[in-house]
DNA sequence: AATGAATGAGAATTCATTCAT
DNA sequence: TATGAATGAATTCTCATTCAT
């Protein structure tokens, strides 16, 4: 049975370039709009502007290019909490730490802000039941939460901290923070300033007042 | 002469249960463990031992059934937060507060322990696309968010309390708990009152040592 | 995302039993005609009159029906080989052999005739790429020449025959036949009465005359 | 003054060879390998290291390079056979004739082990759905059994064979022939030799010993 | 003539839902 | 009410073929 030769109905229109990045930049944002498995291949075709050959000559299926996309946003993340610990790694009193802390806040927010479509990849598919796609969230999540964890150790080394459990108030830390960009995220008209200086004060000092 | 012996020797074996319970049971514990699009009816229903038919006759279809669930887990989910507000409204002092916080989280935990399929159904769909049920979440999760507000707005009135916005902070405090809710849902080891004193200070003093 | 609700456009038409029958049915007789990798499963479902959803509850793949024929027609043809080899084995000389040979060639072609959509499946997948049908045709059509070649082994142990190879024997007087069956079924013209005359003759005492 | 080094250095490396060739070595090849529908025109392409483009430039489809195939085979197998036919019509009684068929068929099998590949693919498309080259090959079979059938004939007017039907025994004959050489190309293991002497036996005098 | 990215009809399979019994 | 075989729209992925360069 001799495949029907394909009926070129729009013949004449431009064969576009870039295939692939056209179908990262689409990937972004459908993924973050709609969620892994809510995302049909033809509305990232769609989206792309692109044919179903043609994205089967990047990606082997939808999987593989979300993952593409979770490790890229996830290296992105992870890059852009490193630069902070740096420069919190050098801090010599609590109120230096305070005023450093608000800088990396601040300065992850804007990573944030540049980076709306890939962390929202990241936060819609924490409990994603893709085993695979699971597994390279965990990793990513649990890297960061090993520095994080990390450096509470040091803080309570220098006598700065003080936790019951270093792992888990990683956990309440990361969460508080990833949860407060998921709601910024998902309302923008939230004021960046006020967040900043709510979380930094939540993280160090709690809700008490002294 | 012989008593003709009772025929229904089985008499001890449960009865036909009523149909919409073990539909309910199933569900929940199915959907808390693959979520909502990766469940299928049809295993929901071999688990239930309930037949297509009969399924229909009491939802009117899958997201009927969840939204059922992500009620019943919500509303629970909201009483057991409201009885602890009750018990944290009355407190006259800082330190009475984190008593009667620590006791209101160990209270929470003893919740979570009781209704781990309801809450990983909430947890797991809070990025879902399916705006029915992304409504019905939010509504709950918001509702929760509004009283914690409210209570941190009456911290600060009583003066006990300090943030820059009592929303964010809200925010803050109820991402730090969930995250970490779910931490200890997909690892149970987690040693529960560790996590309650670690939780408890960090909401409430920070990372801080004083 | 929601699946659409099915459209019944057709309501009212009557709910078919026997389905697994009828796909078998449909199965046997489009797979002799167009072989198996030219046999579309719509192909299937349309002769048979039944959906994709009715055809997966009892094949999990094309694959699987076609194997499910493949095994039948084996079965079947090994039977009713064997049941000439019994008859054949009893023989003491050449006359007496050669009567038994015309008679169980006979019943062969009766088998062959109630058979045709069966064979014409065995015989024109000989070549096909698929290793698990491949094997699966090789077991038949190997166990049917171990067979032929012990019986070649008997009758020179009787002193009835004489060959150089028994095994290459077998090999040509198994194509020879399934050769002339083929082009039998393919045009039933040929009359059957001197078919069997030739084919005896030719496989017991070739092509001289004496 | 030196003499200014030629550019092409590279000279001894093949010349770009004609597409065409290329493409048909590599034909012959992937076809007889996995048959005409198991193969994927890019294999191929890989295969003969040529681009989708050049190989239309020289073949309007899949099927019309097969095809070309099938021909050249054929007519080669043709040739073969004819060559064969024109030493065997000489002879002028059966000690010789035997002689000349096996001399004949010793031939035959050098024939078969220059062109395993263009038999094959003769050999596995024998059932092919393709009208087209179903077409191609019963031209090129039913030549090669007029011809055999026309010597049947002949050698019956000299004395020398009696048959039945000599159109089937001719059908016989090739598929004894051809069944044999399948399972020769199968198995390179099997002793030609031995397999020359059997199937000239079986040809001419059949299984019986006299 | 050659290249190779792009095309898109087509094929297999899934699963929420229906309905005759 | 319950049953469960049947339905069929929807979805993913393939690969022969095209065509701008």
């Amino acid at each position: 049975m001799m495949k029907a030769v394909p009926k070129r109905l729009e013949t004449g229109k431009k064969r576009p370039k870039n295939t692939k990045q056209k179908i990262l930049v689409a990937g972004r944002r459908i993924f973050a709009e709609k969620g892994y498995s809510h995302t049909r291949i033809q509305d990232l075709l769609k989206a792309a502007g692109v044919s179903p050959g043609a994205f089967y000559n990047y990606f082997s299926n939808k999987e593989e290019l979300f993952l593409e996309l979770v490790r890229e946003a996830g290296e992105a993340l992870r890059e852009s909490v490193q630069k902070i610990r740096v420069q919190g790694i050098k801090v010599g009193n609590q109120d230096e730490l305070f005023l450093v802390l608000i800088d990396s806040i601040r300065y992850f927010f804007e990573f944030v802000d540049q980076n709306r479509a890939g962390l929202l990849i990241l936060f819609r598919e924490q409990q994603t039941s893709n085993p695979i796609i699971m597994d390279t969230l965990n990793l990513i999540i649990s890297e960061i939460h090993r520095d994080l964890k990390k450096d509470i150790h040091t803080g309570i080394d220098m006598g700065m901290i003080a936790v019951a459990d270093p792992g888990i108030a990683a956990w309440g830390v990361l969460s508080a923070i990833s949860g407060v960009t998921l709601a910024y995220l998902n309302n923008p008209k939230i004021e960046r300033d006020k967040l900043i200086q709510t979380l930094s004060e939540l993280i160090l000092l709690g809700l008490f007042r002294r």
